[in-house]
DNA sequence: ACACTCAACACGTTATAACAAGTAGGACGA
DNA sequence: TCGTCCTACTTGTTATAACGTGTTGAGTGT
C-alpha cells in the first residue's frame, strides 16, 4: 500500500472505493470485495479494511450484511412527500403527484390513539399548559409493505373533546384539515421545521434501516389564524423520502428572499 | 461485564452511555470517561469501548477529539432558515425572524460566478438543453465567522444575458426575486426538495463539521408560472440549521392533506 | 512573571489472533 | 424431486500489543 502523505491507510482505501462508487465502477447493489480480498489487494490487516468500509458505511454509501458481504447502497430516494400547492401550474409537478399515487400508494397505516397529558415541549408547541389533556396518536405508515414513516401527533382535547372528530381516525372524515373544518375550525397555515440527524436505535429498528443512516425529523404544527391546532413529530428515512415543498412567492415584496 | 442475553458488550456499553446522555446524567459538552476508564469500569478491552463510543458518534450523540476526549454533542441546532410567509399572523413567527437578524446576521458570504454550460441534470431542472449557456454562482455563507451553508446556483443565460442583472452579485439589486422583477420576470413560486444524507468529505471540510454528520441537501428551483428561472443546490449542516417551512393552507379543498 | 520543555494522558492507527454467527450453495439421503 | 445437512465463505465480536499524534498542565529555567 503506497503510503501517500502519511494519510492513514484506511482512509486511502475508503477514498479508493468511494471514487469507484461515485464514478460508477461499482454500481448500486454491487458487492464490494470481501474483507479477505481487500486485505490481499491492499496488503493490509483486517482492521484496516474494516475501518475503511466503516467510513463508507457511516457516509451512507455502503451497507454491510453479516454472512453476505458489503454492498453499494442505492442512492436515490424513491418517494416524495409533497407539501404545498399540489395544483401548481408547473408541468413537472404532475409526474410526482401521479407517481406518488401510482406506485402502490394504497393508504396503508396503523395507529394507536390515547388520551394523555401534554409534556412541557408539546404544551409549548400547542400554546397550552403542561399537563393539559391532549389526544395522542402514533402512526406507522407503510409503503410496499415496508415501514416508511413514523408520526406522533397531539391535539388539545380542549378543542376536540365531545365533538364527532375527537378520534383522529375511525370517523367519517380523516386528515387534520377536513376534520377541523367539520367542527368549524379552519386551518390557515402549517409550519414544518425540518432537521436531519442519525436514526435512533428505535427508529432504525422500526423503519428497518441500518443504524446511523440519516433520517429527516419534521416538527409540524397546524394553525388556525395564530392558534395552534395540532402538532406532530414525523420521522422519515432520508433513504426513501424526498421532502418537496412548493411555496407561492407573493408578488411585489420588499423583503429580500431568503437564500 | 454482565453478559445480558449475549448482546454484544459494546452495544450494552453504548446503551448505558446513551441513556446517561438522554436522561441528563451526562450533559452537553460533558466529557465521557476516557477509553482507559471505560475499560476498567466495564472490564473489557479497548476495542470494545472504542466500538461503543463509535456507535454513539455514528448516532451523532458524541464527538471525539484526539488528545482531549469524547464529548456529548450539543443537540439543538441554533439557526433557522425560514422559507415561506414571514408575515404570518402567528406570533411565534416573529421571534424566529428577529433572532435570525439579531444573532449577528451580518450578511457575510463569498461567491464565485462564472459562465458555463448546463450539465444534463441542471438542464433538466431548468427546462433547457444540455450544453446551453448558464451562469453558475457558488456561495459560501458564514455565520459567526464559521462556514454554515454552501450553495451553487444556475441561471439560464438565455434569460439574463445582456440585462443589468446578468451578474447575480455586485449589482444594485440582489436576490433572485428582486433581480428578476427588475427585468420584468415575476417569480410565482419556489420548489424546495429536501433530502438528508451524510456529509461528503468536501462538505465536511468546507463546513467544518466531523465527517459523517448528517447534512440537509436542498434542491431549490424558482419558477415564473411554469418556467424555471433559477435552480440551486444548497447544503447545510443539520447540526446548525433547522429548515422552517411556513405554508398557507387554502380554504375549502377537497384534496386530502398530505400527512 | 513569562516562556519553554516535557511528561502524562487522550484518542488514532495498525497488526495478529481466535472464535461467533449469518448465508449460500453443493452433497447427500429419503 | 425435494428437503436436510454440511461446508466454505462472509461479516461480527473481542483480546492483546505497539506505536503515532494531539492536548494539557506542571515544572523549570530565564
Amino acid at each position: 500500500m503506497a503510503d501517500f502523505r502519511g494519510r492513514p491507510a484506511y482512509l486511502q482505501i475508503a477514498d479508493d472505493i468511494r471514487s469507484q462508487i461515485l464514478d460508477g465502477t461499482l454500481q448500486a447493489e454491487d458487492r464490494l470485495p470481501s474483507e479477505a480480498d481487500l486485505m490481499a489487494d491492499y496488503g493490509v490487516s483486517r482492521i484496516v479494511v474494516r475501518n475503511a468500509v466503516e467510513v463508507l458505511r457511516s457516509e451512507g454509501l455502503v451497507v454491510k450484511q453479516q454472512g453476505r458481504g458489503s454492498f453499494v447502497r442505492a442512492q436515490r430516494p424513491q418517494r416524495t412527500r409533497v407539501v404545498g400547492d399540489l395544483y401548481s401550474e408547473r408541468p413537472e409537478a404532475s409526474p410526482f403527484a401521479a407517481s406518488a399515487r401510482a406506485s402502490g400508494q394504497v393508504p396503508e397505516w396503523e395507529y394507536q390513539t390515547r388520551r394523555t397529558t401534554a409534556s412541557k415541549t408539546i404544551a409549548d408547541r400547542l400554546g397550552i399548559q403542561a399537563g393539559d389533556p391532549v389526544m395522542r396518536t402514533s402512526y406507522r405508515f407503510f409503503a410496499d409493505g415496508e415501514p416508511a414513516m413514523l408520526s406522533t401527533s397531539f391535539e388539545p382535547l380542549a378543542i376536540t373533546e365531545g365533538t364527532p372528530v375527537e378520534q383522529p381516525e375511525g370517523g367519517s372524515v380523516t386528515g387534520v384539515v377536513p376534520r377541523m373544518d367539520a367542527i368549524g375550525i379552519h386551518i390557515t397555515h402549517v409550519v414544518e421545521d425540518v432537521t436531519g440527524r442519525s436514526a435512533r436505535p428505535y427508529e432504525a429498528e422500526t423503519l428497518k434501516v441500518p443504524v446511523g443512516v440519516p433520517v429527516l425529523a419534521i416538527e409540524r404544527t397546524y394553525y388556525a389564524k395564530s392558534r395552534p391546532i395540532e402538532t406532530a413529530d414525523i420521522v422519515v428515512s432520508s433513504d426513501r423520502y424526498v421532502l418537496s415543498y412548493r411555496l407561492p412567492v407573493p408578488p411585489r415584496t420588499d423583503q429580500p428572499t431568503p437564500r
